[in-house]
DNA sequence: CACTCGTGGCTAACTCAACTAGCTTTGCGG
DNA sequence: CCGCAAAGCTAGTTGAGTTAGCCACGAGTG
């Protein structure tokens, strides 16, 4: 027998990629160990189990989200940091709905979870500092902010719209509108 | 063996007590079966299965988050409703944070559960009616409102914020900068 | 080049939840 | 009082997750 070469990262990048195709209620040990030509059991070598599984790929797709907001922020400022980074969390979670929705349904009072969301917010803040934001009224603009991109999302790829309207131009009104409160937003 | 007197709405109410209280992924039918004094498979005779149980919590969550939302905003205008509705959204997310979770766990596609999803979004649209938008202008208002709400009870019921300044003053924050959007809202 | 030993894979076996089949009994309507 | 639909039950199947413990690959060393 040819060892399958599996690490932790190779396990969780196909756990992620499983989620995205068929959903994150597919993500199951039995469907990984599959995908990978291996049997099940083997995937205790590299993971501690189910939930071990899906805290990983939580955090790892908050850091490649994390990263793409960085990517997408770099080099602009204010309202056009600010449409690139929302168009770019649209973007990760249309592109990667089960990864996205994983990190949804994984419990946030885990530390590493915790830690990779602060992570993934950082770039959200630095585009509201950059709107001259700071204390009570930076935190309150960053929730609203997030919440604001995180419902749409969740709503857009739940199917949760009725409607027969673009989503991606309400997006684009969505994103005009936090734009301008967010430049008016009472400083202090 | 007297019987346990049990009905589908009686087994749905359970459901929803119990996804509240041990969290949405303790909902098992095990679990329910042993709440409501039975043995699992009598469950079977009122509802049609696990997915089945879902459906219908979420149903009726809906309509329950629907009627709350229906009653906050009777009597009120401008707002004054958006102010109202927006509270009664966050308190029933908050004090029924299983059933709202389930939820957002129901794919949107089915038949009853798109309505009941549309019959809960009935009362946002009302109000922003009352704000003088029509056409596209009200449906992406509303899609940014309910985004706003959505994503707002769902990280910070899921712990999602960190930092320690209280959710209900960044919860009113970002109302009042709703409110102000939707009153300058690019008509038409 | 042989040996060895850590590691990654395996099979076997267990638990527990969901579901199905089919039996029994309750208790209401005639 | 009787019959029968419905509501409960026990028993048994399937399939996922998990644990235990065995074995073979292959890298590093003498």
């Amino acid at each position: 027998m040819p060892r399958a070469g599996l690490t932790p990262d190779v396990v969780v990048e196909a756990a992620g990629r499983l989620a995205d195709e068929r959903g994150t209620g597919a993500l199951s040990l039995a469907a990984l160990a599959q995908v990978l030509g291996v049997a099940l059991p083997s995937l205790y070598k590299h993971i501690g189990g189910l939930d071990d599984l899906r805290r990983r790929v939580a955090v790892a797709a908050m850091d490649e989200l994390g990263a793409a907001l960085r990517d997408a922020a770099a080099g602009r400022s204010g309202s056009d940091a600010l449409a690139a980074v929302a168009a770019a969390y649209r973007d990760f979670a249309i592109a990667h709905p089960g990864r996205y929705a994983v990190t949804q349904s994984v419990a946030g009072a885990e530390e590493s979870v915790a830690a990779a969301a602060a992570r993934a917010a950082e770039p959200v803040y630095a585009v509201l500092r950059g709107f001259g934001l700071s204390g009570d009224a930076l935190i309150d603009a960053t929730r609203t902010l997030r919440a604001a991109l995180h419902g749409f999302v969740l709503l857009e790829t739940g199917g949760g719209f009725g409607m027969d309207r673009p989503t991606g131009e309400s997006f684009d009104r969505m994103v005009a509108a936090l734009s301008a409160t967010l430049a008016a937003w009472p400083a202090r």
